[in-house]
DNA sequence: TTGCTTGCAAATGATTTGCACTGCT
DNA sequence: AGCAGTGCAAATCATTTGCAAGCAA
């Protein structure tokens, strides 16, 4: 999806809940955008230092609640904030247990697909209704297992 | 492993690191054996009021520095722990996204082959070095699906 | 104007820590 | 006796919220 449809996407979420898209609301999508992973507010308040830090928490969730924006926690202390699974394409991440860095990464579609009918077969199991499933490797990322 | 196993196990493990395997670290460990999934601090400070909070939070974080227990965070405020897979069966979660309770499942050795396979394979695109992989289910458990 | 947004500063709440006390060894 | 473990209360720190001012319809 390029930069634009996001937007637009983006827009037609917030318009149906009858939210404006503000100045700061785009951008934080566009650093969400820009980056390979989820970012912490940290991380996004220094993409732009004129960005108040109650704002982005407010605007974040804010746009969680319109389905634009999915809130995660990895295990450090700092959530973090990605684009929603709708307006990016499925996949995973690679959480790195030292620096703490989240990177995405996808997985091949026959795994894909077979971890699917997996689930699919364990949450009737368990008589639980899946909407969605969370996958993360966690280990050293390329930097951190060099040193 | 049986409950006496575990015992031993964590024993052994506070041992290696120089820890006691104290009374409260015991009753820790044993409301960890007893629940169907990781619990929160307040969950395990219910099933023995005599805990402190402070002390739990303590030796918590002493025995999962041990290896003997991981800390878990879903999605909402609270911190989840569990013994470590190394004490247990290799699992995963349910995640219900309206009441907040996790609870443990497994996947079929043949999704869990494939699963590894695929990861294994995108770790060493990326660069990465795994150590272990998070798989979490997200959606209504019975409970809250029937409402 | 009218109401949503913003920025600042103060409040909240889970988790951590200091300190004096208790209990192993 | 001597040091590790505990409980209480105070301190932290990410996140939330109240409020007054700014901005868009």
């Amino acid at each position: 999806m390029s930069s634009e449809e996001v937007d637009d996407a983006v827009a037609a979420m917030l318009k149906a809940t009858d939210q404006r898209y503000t100045n700061g609301r785009r951008k934080l999508v566009s650093a969400l955008q820009q980056g390979d992973g989820p970012l912490t507010i940290t991380q996004i308040a220094a993409t732009d230092t004129t960005l108040a830090q109650s704002s982005i928490y407010r605007n974040l969730t804010l746009l969680e609640d319109a389905g634009a924006v999915t809130r995660i926690v990895t295990n450090d202390e700092f959530a973090r904030y990605e684009l929603a699974e709708e307006l990016t394409e499925h996949h995973h991440h690679l959480i790195c247990t030292k620096c703490g860095d989240v990177v995405d990464f996808e997985l091949d579609s026959r795994t894909e697909q077979a971890l699917d009918l997996g689930l699919e077969h364990a949450a009737k199991a368990a008589g639980f209704t899946a909407t969605n499933h969370r996958l993360d490797l966690l280990g050293a990322c390329a930097s951190c297992a060099s040193e």
